[in-house]
RNA sequence: CGCGGUGUAGCUCAAUGGCAGAGCACUCGAUUGAUAAUCGAGCGACGUCGGUUCAAUUCCUUCCACCGCGACCA
């Protein structure tokens, strides 16, 4: 007992101790605290610990069960996990219900071409089997890895577009839009390969450079050319048009120009010709126009130039068949098509090619059973979707001179048959991309066919119009008279409820709005085998078709029994309610429509196919939270369904998140060596990296990930993981319930310290609140590395470390530290979910604690503040600054080594001596020297003055601060005066033997 | 080409019509009682051309770059 040595007097400095380590070895231990999750079900217990609470409820956009997860995937799911978690522990009972997204045309393509040749002799339902199959291990699959990343949910039984309920539910939604007369059917032009027979999906479509003839035609105005310009009264005008689809000139029913470019009507012999003016001397040159009225030749005479506008609903005469050509105004008319093989070529050629192979003439001949563009302005204009060509590519009976002819053999033929005509003005080969089957190799033409759309203007009213069939795309009806933009409409719906939505970000809402205005109808028609069959019959006698809500929820019962399989197995007669006859001619004969849904419409119907028949559920959702590509889909088709359903939108709030990209903002390819496995991640960090790289960085922007930017998430976590690690350590032996110290004793240090967590309890609840996690992650990074690490564990150190362990001002640090722990766990728990959970196991114990952080709530802000005491204290630690770069110039001149070498003298004037002399006894710790001198100075209204000297006496073998009375004590004479105090205490608190 | 978004230090984020903040990284230093830690100091930025204004990173405009969606490729 007399002989202490240095080795006793450390064994009573309170060191750090806990189980929490510091390496988090996060690839290890996630797992298994997963599988603690599950065998507790901590998702059930969550539900559960919110019984009766106010219900949130995001729904899951499906992701699509084909490949394993990505990047953007992982984020997605993750950023949902943070909307939930942090939903749930604002007092929301929040469930998750994730969903597939199963049928459609990747896995339909990716199951062909595994079947390949046997794919021909398989039904169509053997097929579905095998798509069925591909599907259900995709999404095992993909469910094992969303696990993996801390989420919790119902993940052993997720929604399925797939599964029998949601089949049906798909289909009686279809029957609803029928019932509300939204659904029509129509011709639309489709990819079409003519030697397949069959149409192709855009993404069965690959591009190939091609030769097709390009030729220059002139269309006669049939219109009085006096009303384009005075000076073409009583002269020969024609429009020029430039294509390299000669075959679908049979089909022309109009020309289109862009209203706002300036065309000229310029003189070649005794006709006048209208094209772009841009556009004028290359057409010349081709064409060789310079011909005057007297034959001689000349440089091109211009009678007028006019906006394109001004021929709006002109008519020409089609230059052969006897048929009007109407003069249209389109916004995506372009001056000339280019020749684009100089994608393959270097800069300098290209640029030299592209002034060369500009072709076109400004006008272009429009087909609108034959083009997208025409389709769509046709439609604008009312004109028929004519296509005379038939399933094989050959011309229909009613075309003249080509009948019967293949559109490709035809083309040289129509082209010597203008120039005959004398209508034919310029023609050569034009070598440019066009669309090839991807499975044939052979090129594809445009073809309208019949497909079933909803219509976004108006209440169609009948359920299916009488369509003029002959068998194969020759559809007459003309669905585009009277067509209004009426109140009931769809996209007057949508544009409205959009309104009512909470948009995260806000310019959401602009973007949604500019989709629907412009979206053209929803062609919900496929021509496919996975997916849920249109349920629509035809009777076989006259053709009427079926499509009766009452028929169509027959079909959708059977679909809940037996799948959507149901449709191929079954003959039409067992899928209609017994003994149905055709209405129009009695017959009880039927065909079974053989196109599919579109996918969108699947995931579209999910809202009420998920949210309506789940009991934890509810409809509306509460925020849907996707990528910024599901304005167009998933947002888009939701809506949709919301409005046939309710009238309403089906979402409260929508948030969309930004895409993954590489370091440079560049797209991620799996090819392009960019990419960042989620999985690989996981391996080598821990799924919490990369859920705090998702918390991180601001979601409503791009996310940028590469390896540096995760080593700086993964330096973050180790500092967040190490600062718990400090706070946990020092509340070793500490019992809250026995040891707590009440506000008021403890020390002003103490209480900043609170007031501080008390202001980022409020940052992030806010944070929380509007989904800006970023904001939270950065609030709570800061708050652990200048508040706590950097400025009040340091200030801390002395007190907790040399004090007697029960000492009231140790105990008060301690409740500080416990109650800043707790709220850091509760706080970082949504982020977080392995590590907080981690923090909150090793917190001292406490009976009443809770089996896991995700069960908590989140912390609670105390509503006084002390308005003085945070302003002193703001002022004192700007003082602080100032003390340390003085002490960093002292130890720069070797005057001191650690700061507790050190004696400052400071001289103040005015406020600042006011504050400094308030906290005289204070500062030596604030500033961790060992001395601490303020003295009154008079010079200025306010300031101080900073000196740095040795510190006087010696250094205490205990504390290591400096003091004039070490050795004062017989006892412990390499002690000072506060440490003899220290172990005096210790002593009695557990007398040693 | 159209619509929407973004552009602040090497990285991730701030703020603001009035000297642009932070942390990390980097450099240097201290410490060895948070130690594969900790503390300090230093370094370092408003994409571009104009305009409005006493004053612009902030408001307007041009252009550039990047991202998404869509269209085009006759």
């Amino acid at each position: 007992m007399s002989t202490e040595t240095p080795l006793d007097l450390k064994k009573t400095i309170n060191l750090p101790k806990t189980g929490f380590s510091q390496k988090a070895n996060l690839a290890q231990s996630e797992p298994a605290r997963l599988k603690k999750w599950s065998e507790i079900n901590l998702y059930q217990l969550i539900r559960q610990a919110r019984a009766g609470a106010d219900k949130f409820i995001l729904h899951d956009g499906p992701p699509y069960a084909n490949a394993d997860i990505h990047l953007g995937t992982a984020m997605n799911k993750i950023l949902k996990d943070f909307v939930l978690k942090s939903r749930s522990m604002m007092g929301h009972d929040a469930p998750y219900v994730p969903g597939y997204d199963c049928h459609g045309l990747p896995i339909e393509l990716y199951v062909d071409r595994k079947l390949g040749a046997k794919k021909a002799n398989m039904p169509a339902v053997a097929i579905r089997r095998a798509c069925r199959e591909h599907a259900a291990q995709a999404l095992k699959r993909q469910t094992r890895d969303f696990q993996r990343l801390g989420i919790l949910g119902e993940w052993d039984n997720p929604y399925l577009t797939m599964s029998n309920h949601y089949e049906a539910e798909t289909a009686r939604l279809f029957g609803r839009f029928v019932e509300r007369g939204y659904v029509y059917k129509g011709a639309r032009p489709v990819y079409w390969c003519i030697h397949d027979q069959t149409a192709l999906a855009e993404a069965e479509v690959e591009y190939h450079q091609h030769t097709s003839p390009s030729v220059y035609v002139k269309f006669p105005l049939a219109s009085d050319p006096a009303l384009i310009d005075p000076a073409l009264a009583g002269r020969k005008v024609f429009v020029l048009i430039w294509t390299t689809t000669p075959w679908t000139l049979p089909a022309n029913l109009g020309i289109t120009v862009h209203p706002d470019y300036q065309y000229s009507a310029f003189e070649n012999g005794d006709e006048v010709y209208i094209v772009a003016s841009e556009l004028l001397d290359a057409v010349v040159e081709k064409c060789e126009l310079r011909k005057g009225r007297d034959g001689e030749s000349q440089p091109p005479k211009v009678l007028a130039r006019f906006p394109g506008a001004r021929l709006d609903r002109l008519e020409c005469r089609h230059p052969w068949i006897d048929r009007r050509s109407l003069l249209m105004v389109g916004e995506h008319v372009t001056l000339g098509g280019e020749a684009d093989a100089e994608t393959e070529l270097d800069v300098k050629d290209a640029r030299e090619k592209q002034s060369s192979s500009k072709a076109g003439t400004g006008a272009v001949h429009t087909a609108p059973g034959h083009g997208h563009d025409d389709f769509v302005i046709g439609k604008r204009y009312g004109l028929e979707i004519y296509c005379p060509v038939d399933h094989a590519g050959h011309f229909t009976p009613e075309v003249e001179h080509f009948a019967g002819q293949s559109v490709f053999d035809a083309n040289p033929k129509i082209v010597e048959f203008m120039r005959e005509r004398g209508v034919l003005l310029f023609t050569e080969s034009f070598s440019h991309r066009y669309p090839h089957c991807w499975r044939c190799k052979n090129p594809v033409i445009f073809r309208a066919t019949p497909q079933w759309f909803i219509s976004m203007d108006q209440a169609v009213g009948a359920v299916v119009e009488t369509i003029e069939k002959d068998e194969d795309g020759r559809d007459r009806s003309n669905f585009t008279e009277n067509f209004s933009e009426g109140e009931t409409s769809l996209r007057a719906a949508a544009l409205r409820e959009i309104e009512r939505v909470k948009w995260f970000p806000s310019w959401g809402e602009i973007r949604m709005r500019n989709m629907l205005k412009g979206r053209p109808d929803w062609c919900v028609s496929r021509q496919r085998v996975w997916g849920v069959s249109i349920p629509v019959f035809y009777c076989a006698k006259c053709s009427e078709a079926v499509a009766e809500p009452a028929v169509i929820n027959h079909v959708a019962d059977i679909f809940e029994r037996e799948s959507s399989d149901a449709w191929f197995i079954k003959e039409a007669r067992e899928l209609l309610p017994a003994g149905y006859e055709c209405k129009q001619c009695g017959a009880a004969e039927w065909t079974k429509e053989t196109d599919i849904l579109d996918v969108w419409f699947d995931s579209g119907s999910s809202s009420v196919a998920v949210l309506e028949s789940r009991p934890e559920l509810r409809w509306p959702a509460d925020v849907y939270l996707e990528g910024g590509d599901q304005f167009r889909g998933w947002f888009n088709s939701s809506l949709m369904v919301g409005i046939a359903a309710h009238d309403r939108a089906p979402y409260k709030a929508v948030i969309t998140h930004g895409w993954t990209v590489d370091a440079q903002g560049k797209e991620m390819h799996k090819s392009g060596g960019n990419a960042v496995p989620p999985d690989e991640v996981i391996k080598e960090s821990g799924a919490d990296i990369l859920r705090l790289w998702c918390a991180s960085s601001n979601y409503f922007d791009d996310m940028r990930s590469s390896k540096e930017i995760l080593q700086r998430v993964t330096d973050g976590y180790r500092k967040l993981r190490n600062t718990a690690r400090y706070a946990l350590g020092n509340l070793h032996g500490f019992d809250p319930a026995r040891d707590s110290v009440a506000h008021e004793e403890m020390q002003e240090v103490d209480r900043w310290a609170l007031a501080e967590l008390d202001a980022v309890i409020k940052t992030v609840r806010a944070a929380f609140d509007i989904y800006e996690f970023h904001t939270a992650y950065h609030a709570l990074y800061r708050f652990c590395t200048v508040t706590l690490s950097a400025r009040y564990f340091d200030i801390l150190k002395d007190r907790l470390y040399t004090f007697a362990p029960r000492h009231p001002a140790r105990r008060a640090a301690q409740t500080a530290l416990a109650r800043i722990a707790d709220a850091l766990a509760r706080m970082l728990a949504p982020l977080l979910v392995f590590t907080a959970d981690e923090i909150w196991e090793n917190l001292p114990a406490d009976s009443a604690r809770l089996q896991s952080v995700h069960l908590a709530l989140l912390p609670e802000a105390s509503d006084v503040m002390d308005e003085e005491l945070a302003s002193n204290w703001k002022r004192l630690f700007e003082m602080r600054e100032d003390v340390l770069q003085t002490l960093e110039e002292a130890r720069i001149a070797k005057v001191i080594g650690s700061s507790l070498d050190a004696r400052v003298e400071i001289a103040a004037t005015g406020a600042s001596y006011e504050l400094l002399d308030r906290y005289r006894n204070e500062l030596r710790y604030i500033f961790i020297v060992s001395q601490v001198e303020v003295t009154r100075s008079d010079e200025g209204a306010d300031g101080f003055v900073v000196k740095v000297l040795p510190a006087e006496g010696a250094k205490c073998e205990r504390c290591w601060n400096y003091s004039t009375r070490v050795g004062e004590s017989e006892k412990y004479p390499s002690v000072c005066e506060r440490c003899v105090a220290a172990l005096d205490e210790i002593e009695q608190e557990s007398p040693r033997e």
